[in-house]
DNA sequence: CAGTCAATCGCACATTCGTGGTATTTTCAT
DNA sequence: ATGAAAATACCACGAATGTGCGATTGACTG
């Protein structure tokens, strides 16, 4: 162990998994793991007092804090910290809330020891270690997240107000704003609704959310 | 070339990179390059008189329809053929437009050839192959599209009625639904702008919206 | 030229909103 | 019992909305 040898902590409850996969570590040349924790709180404790490692490698499924909630809690910590998860859990919102809590990698846990080695080596060239299905997941949950953007027929005009308007400015705003009459910009408001079939502000606003309208 | 080898089209405006890649494709066990076209459009006209290639390989910066564009015509064809994206582009908005479109994997145009052709064989084994860099702005993408989701002591009446109201109802609607006075639905609202540090209607929705309320 | 579309402007007015203020009752915790 | 929070209800009124109707001008196209 040298002192730029890359530091690992590793949370994850299941010890004879985390023994090992200490171990194998530890006969990696350049890296150590200083630290092992069957939980979050644990490790927790334990970040007061010494410097934050260089990764983490941390389980989902953990006792009281779950590895999810951990994330966030690092996130306080350090924004750039690279977490790798690894964990037996593949389903989409799993997936989906760890990457979104900030995870910098997703392994699972039938990946080979020389796998897991790599993907650390690969975060620390600026990577992000997906297992090959996690990667499938995700690219698949793009499509999910995309919007459904729908076309009205706005005119530039109308989009232009429509956007001072779901801002939160009155009619007199806008066209103070626009340079206009108050009547013309009531003629684009009245056209608008027409063309989204709303007849409330709370309606268009949500239409324009919904729909990405802009 | 053999039947069962796979077979593969490439779309990409570059001709000298087009033809060497294509040759390395040739001459790779197990693969086919049965066309390579230096525009969609020219893809499109081959596509309806002959089966569907077994993955595309898809430039983005292309003559006239674009690759994004050309990923949401290729899916009208079929939601599962893999297409890879081999382009330059990788700011955040390319990467994510071609993800939400359903891309199936994206390498960038300085990978080496053999990262290409094990990408090929990823993708064909249910993975979805990521350049390292990409898959590090694919991760950071997520933390993006997370909602913030914010608390502001709303009350069960209080979230009851705003849910209401941002569905369209107007007040005396929301009083009638719920069996109030309208003067009450009235004070909920006045404490619920007060909450939600807003004053108009467009404001109150926006907030649910952006930061997910409910 | 005629027709269409977009932009601009106006009238009229019933309806609704937003906000300042007030009050009572019920429920729960100390 | 007391106090706080939530729920309910009310008054007042200027500001703003939504919708029916109408018109003119400019740019573009066939």
């Amino acid at each position: 162990m040298k002192d730029e040898d890359i530091n690992i902590w590793m949370i994850e409850d299941n010890s004879r998994y985390r023994k090992s996969l200490t171990t194998v570590i530890n006969n990696t040349s350049g890296m150590f793991c200083s630290h092992s924790f069957p939980s979050c709180e644990d490790a927790f404790l334990v970040i007061e007092n010494e410097n934050l490692p260089d990764i983490i490698l941390l389980d989902i499924g953990l006792p009281g804090m779950s590895g999810i909630e951990g994330i966030q809690k690092f996130r306080s910590y350090s924004a750039d910290l690279p977490i790798i998860i690894l964990t037996i859990h593949e389903d989409n919102d799993t997936v989906f809330d760890a990457l979104c809590e900030g995870a910098s990698g997703y392994l699972l846990k039938d990946s080979s020891q020389e796998k897991i080695v790599a993907s650390i080596k690969e975060v620390l060239a600026g990577g992000a270690p997906l297992n090959m299905r996690i990667a499938h997941k995700v690219l698949k949950l793009f499509s999910r997240i995309k919007v459904k953007k729908s076309d009205y027929g706005l005119t530039t005009r109308e989009k232009e107000i429509l956007k001072l308007i779901v801002a939160g400015n009155t009619k007199q705003q806008v066209a103070d704003k626009l340079f206009l009459s108050f009547h013309t910009v009531n003629t684009h408001l009245k056209n608008i609704y027409t063309k989204l079939h709303v007849n409330t502000i709370a309606g268009v606003v949500s239409k324009v959310y919904k729909e990405d309208l802009f």
